[in-house]
DNA sequence: CCATGTACCTGAAGGC
DNA sequence: TGCCTTCAGGTACATG
């Protein structure tokens, strides 16, 4: 479900909500759903620190860590001390505090994961520079595309390169920097791929601007749905008008994912 | 890591 | 109504 913009809202909101808070107790309703990889407790210990790389929640803890992902359908929700728990169908696991809120973690298709563990960094490790890093700059960038073979959609889909960006996203930049998704990343000129680069980051600051985009499943951690659906060119637009000229928007199916662009304005770039 | 398929899961939507 | 297929903001792993 959730791509960076909706994780960086979740992100925003837990540390509002939950910084300084001790964890009483945790209970994972659906077996997978908390991995437990450390032999301490989680009871006792305090939330120090909330952060994100890619789509991964880090929650840094007195002694341990919480590394959170949400992947397609995961909802965390934050219920205040005595706030009546909404009858909701598909909560997996639920933290609680000592001060009696807790954080309820919903997740429809369980795919969703809450690993407890000693040391984040292999986790951390095995993704890529976070799509609004300062790291991610212009050269490193060129230099990631003209080392692979990939095309672009799947370059950008895959998360050891570039972390943040998912379905999405993706279509929705690849379009605003007139890019076919099929084009190999290596064809990708330094000045096209500087100007990717920035709307990329456009595309996310924007989406973070409007609390994120809800197709479906998508909730903050006050429950309420994002607006930047309502701002796509291409993602679900398949058969309808181009925004920017009078082709119909085409879907394909790329890298396991429909994929939604603009056949006349995205072009297959080759190399020169 | 090159492209694709399958597995992990549940439920909504569309075709017949 | 109901049955069947396809699809969904993600990722890991297996297969050509």
């Amino acid at each position: 479900m959730p791509e960076l913009p909706e994780v960086e809202i979740v992100v925003r909101e837990l540390r509002r909500f939950i910084l300084a808070k001790t964890i009483s107790n945790s209970v994972s309703h659906w077996h997978k759903t908390i991995r437990n990889l450390s032999s301490s407790d989680l009871a006792g210990q305090r939330v120090n620190e909330i952060g994100r790389t890619g789509k991964y929640i880090l929650v840094r803890l007195s002694k341990t860590y919480l590394v959170v992902h949400l992947r397609m359908t995961g909802q965390l929700l934050f219920l205040q001390t005595g706030q009546v728990a909404p009858r909701e169908n598909h909560i997996r696991a639920e933290i609680f505090f000592t001060d009696g809120s807790r954080l309820i973690f919903k997740d429809l298709r369980k795919f969703g994961r809450i690993c407890h563990v000693d040391d984040p960094e292999p986790v951390i490790r095995a993704v890529g520079l976070d799509a609004l890093s300062e790291d991610l700059n212009q050269p490193v960038f060129e230099q990631m595309l003209k080392n692979s073979r990939m095309n672009i959609k799947s370059f950008l889909l895959y998360q050891k390169y570039v972390a943040g960006l998912g379905n999405i996203y993706i279509d929705e930049s690849l379009f605003r920097a007139g890019i076919h998704p099929v084009t190999p990343a290596e064809c990708i000129s330094n000045k096209h791929a500087a100007n990717l680069l920035e709307i990329m980051r456009e595309v996310l600051q924007s989406a973070i601007s409007n609390m994120g985009s809800t197709i479906s499943d998508y909730r903050d951690v006050n429950g309420n749905a994002g607006n930047n659906q309502h701002f796509f060119k291409v993602y679900g637009r398949a058969g309808q008008t181009c925004s920017k000229c009078t082709a119909s928007i085409e879907k394909i199916k790329l890298a396991g994912r429909g994929t939604h662009f603009c056949p006349y304005c995205q072009k297959i770039l080759i190399q020169e």
